[in-house]
RNA sequence: UCCGCCCUGGUGUAAUGGCAGCACCCCGGCCUUUGGAGCCGUGGAGUAUAGGUUCGAAUCCUAUGGGCGGAA
């Protein structure tokens, strides 16, 4: 497994970035590993299912179909890193943590069975990067080469080491030595890979409206509006501790690509919406699917 | 060369005779199965230089350095 957790979910993430794109990679090692070549293994082995302490449940109908829904405590929930997952990885996962009311109880009850992991830290972070420096972490894989950091007008405003260190949204770690004529925190607005160009502007300048994702899947049977390509209402939720959103969405198919894609209007505006994450849908606790960001777009800045 | 205005952390600015404050930035912590964001911190960093007046100077005076402006 170590293998194939290199290939799908390290070079994937390394490749992410290259590309000027922010991955998740629990997302992709969900997809990849956990519920793909864990499983398999899992069934060829005998057993039905692979069972995980991720918060969130999966519920079955009188048809015997899965529904991936939010845990019962929305705080703790976990359902949006597992999104990816398709109606046939469903139907092989159990989450019995589903309405458990606090992980207290749960080390406790690990305790007394003398688990080993019943005082393991919570997992964050990247699990393959221990030392959490994302950033120095990849300078040793991918070529950075310094480039300028832009501001929404295109004027030069500092230097960045490499522009594929950075990521939509970010604040911190752009070293511009001279503040913004208002004096407010400025924002990584846009990383462009092929100039190797790092935008910033304020934070206002941030806010996302439409989302288009790529890579799409649906966590059981797909709602029918999806195959008639209408419109319909749902919540959009962009990051695994973020609050959803109501939004509507549609499935577009793209002229020259066969490849469908789904298309997001939000309702209220997002910010920090970086190509490469992604993007859960939701009605109610139901999880519907999910898709990679491939662009976002924002009512204020006219460009894609 | 002469006249006037100006110089405060890395950056931009407050304090006009009485504890050098704020913002951006940087650092640390919290949060977190992704990147970020956010929150917290008694955290870091400053009165261009040299003198003088004063109980007390970023503030007033003198000189030096540097910047901007002025019909040569």
């Amino acid at each position: 497994f170590s293998e194939r957790f290199k290939e799908d979910v390290v070079q994937d993430f390394i490749d992410e970035y290259a590309a000027g794109r922010t991955p998740n990679p629990c997302m992709r090692c969900n997809e990849r590993i956990k519920f793909a070549a864990l499983l398999e293994k899992a069934i060829a082995l005998g057993f039905d299912a692979v069972c995980t302490g991720h918060y969130a449940k999966v519920i079955t109908d009188s048809e015997g179909n899965p529904e991936l829904h939010r845990a019962a405590d929305w705080a703790k929930d976990q359902s949006y890193v597992l999104g990816v997952l398709t109606h046939e990885q469903l139907k092989h996962s159990m989450f019995p943590l589903a309405d458990t009311p606090s992980k207290a109880e749960v080390r406790a009850e690990a305790e007394r069975r003398g688990l080993s992991v019943a005082n393991k830290p919570d997992s964050h972070d990247i699990c393959f990067i221990p030392d959490g420096d994302t950033a120095g972490w990849l300078a040793e894989k991918i070529e950075m080469t310094t480039g300028d950091i832009v501001d929404e007008t295109g004027s030069k405003v500092g230097e960045h080491p490499g522009a594929n260190a950075f990521t939509v949204g970010q604040r911190r770690g752009l070293k511009l030595g001279t503040p913004a004529a208002d004096g407010k925190p400025r924002f990584v607005l846009e990383i462009r890979p092929k100039e190797n160009k790092v935008v910033v502007g304020p934070q206002a300048l941030l806010a996302i409206d439409e989302i288009r994702g790529i890579k799409v899947s649906w966590a059981g049977l797909p709602i029918a509006e999806i195959e008639t390509g209408a419109e319909f209402e749902c919540h959009a939720q962009v990051r695994a501790h973020g609050d959803p959103v109501p939004a509507t969405a549609r499935m577009v198919t793209v002229t020259g690509g066969d490849a469908p894609q789904l298309l997001v209007t939000l309702s209220d505006p997002l910010r920090g919406v970086a190509p490469g994450q992604t993007v859960v849908l939701y009605q109610g606790s139901r999880v519907l699917g999910q898709a990679t960001i491939d662009a976002a777009r924002s009512l204020q800045r006219a460009e894609l």
